[in-house]
DNA sequence: AAGAATGTTATGTA
DNA sequence: CTACATAACATTCT
C-alpha cells in the first residue's frame, strides 16, 4: 500500500491476521465516543471480512463492526495532513493504514449473538474460503428476479456492489435480464468463478480501475472511461465498441453491453 | 450548482 | 414469502 493512498471502499478486502498491532482510535464526536475509548490501545489480532462487512476482533467475544457504506474509506495518513474535518479514525500503530469513518454506515461493538444475526443475513461471500456457493443457487432458484438485481442482494451473495456487478455480467457474457432461477449450471459456476477472479483483481489494485502512478497521491480518479472498466459508466464498450445500454435495475444504475450480453450464449 | 453516485434499511404496495 | 418502488441517511464528485 502506497504512502497517501486512498483504498476505495469499492475495493474489497480479505480477511487478514494481524498478529497483535495495537490500534489507536479517535472519535471526537459522533458515533462511539465510549467505544472508542474502550477499543484505543488495544491489539487487534484480526479483521474479519464478510462481504462489505468488516469485523475488527481482539481476542474476546466483542468485535468492532464496520461497514463503510458510501464514503467511508481507508487511507494512510502517515506523512499527510490530517483529514481536513475530524472523523472518526482507526489506525494503526505501524502506521500503515486508516479507516475513515466519516459517512460509514455501522460502526458499533457487537457481541457474538448479533453477529451471528448479522452473519445469517448475508450470502455466501465469494472471497471466502469457507464460501458455500450452493447456498447462494439454493437461493437463486426461486428466484424470478433478474440476475443483475440478484447480484446486488446481500442475502444471496455477499459482497457485490454496482461496479462488480456490471463487470461480472460483462465478463460472463451474460444478459442481465435473465431471471436468476434461469442460469444453467454451467453459467452459475462461471459466474462465481468470474466474481472472484475481478474482486480478486480488485483487491490487489486496491481498486477495481487502474490509476496512473502519477495520480496514486492525487485526487481520486474518474471511475468514467477508466482502463479496467469494461461498461461500468462508460459509453460505448470497451471490446466492441457499441453503445452501452443503461438502465436502472435494483435502485442502480446498470451498465451492460446489448450487442455482448445476450441469452442463450 | 444540481444531480448522480462504489450502499443499506425501512416502509408501503401488490 | 416474493417483488418492486420510494424515501431516507450522508458525502463526494461532476
Amino acid at each position: 500500500m502506497p504512502e497517501g493512498h486512498t483504498l476505495h471502499r469499492h475495493a474489497r478486502i480479505q480477511t487478514k491476521e494481524l498478529g497483535g498491532k495495537t490500534l489507536r482510535v479517535s472519535s471526537p464526536q459522533g458515533w462511539a465516543a465510549e467505544a472508542a475509548a474502550a477499543l484505543d490501545g488495544r491489539a487487534l489480532q484480526k479483521i474479519d471480512a464478510h462481504g462489505k462487512h468488516l469485523l475488527y476482533r481482539f481476542g474476546d467475544a466483542q468485535a468492532l463492526h464496520v461497514h463503510l457504506g458510501l464514503f467511508g474509506r481507508f487511507r494512510s495518513w502517515k506523512g499527510l495532513a490530517p483529514p481536513p474535518r475530524e472523523t472518526t479514525r482507526l489506525r494503526f500503530d505501524a502506521g500503515e493504514r486508516g479507516v475513515d469513518l466519516s459517512g460509514a454506515t455501522a460502526s458499533e461493538l457487537i457481541d457474538a449473538d448479533a453477529e451471528a444475526k448479522l452473519l445469517a443475513r448475508l450470502g455466501p461471500d465469494p472471497l471466502r474460503a469457507d464460501a458455500d456457493p450452493e447456498r447462494a443457487w439454493r437461493a437463486l432458484d426461486r428466484r424470478r428476479i433478474p440476475i443483475a438485481a440478484a447480484l446486488l442482494d446481500q442475502r444471496l451473495i455477499a459482497g457485490i456492489g454496482n461496479v462488480y456487478r456490471a463487470e461480472i455480467l460483462f465478463a460472463c457474457g451474460l444478459d442481465p435480464f435473465t431471471p436468476a432461477r434461469e442460469l444453467t449450471a454451467a453459467q452459475r459456476g462461471e459466474l462465481w468463478e468470474t466474481t472472484r477472479a475481478l474482486m480478486r483483481a480488485g483487491e490487489r489494485s486496491g481498486r477495481i480501475v487502474t490509476v496512473p502512478a502519477a495520480e496514486a497521491d492525487g485526487p481520486p480518479s474518474k471511475l468514467r472511461g477508466s482502463d479496467r472498466v469494461q461498461v461500468y459508466r462508460r459509453d460505448h464498450c470497451r471490446r466492441c465498441g457499441g453503445p452501452v445500454g443503461q438502465q436502472v435495475v435494483a435502485a442502480r444504475t446498470l451498465f451492460w453491453c446489448p450487442a455482448e450480453q445476450v441469452a442463450g450464449s
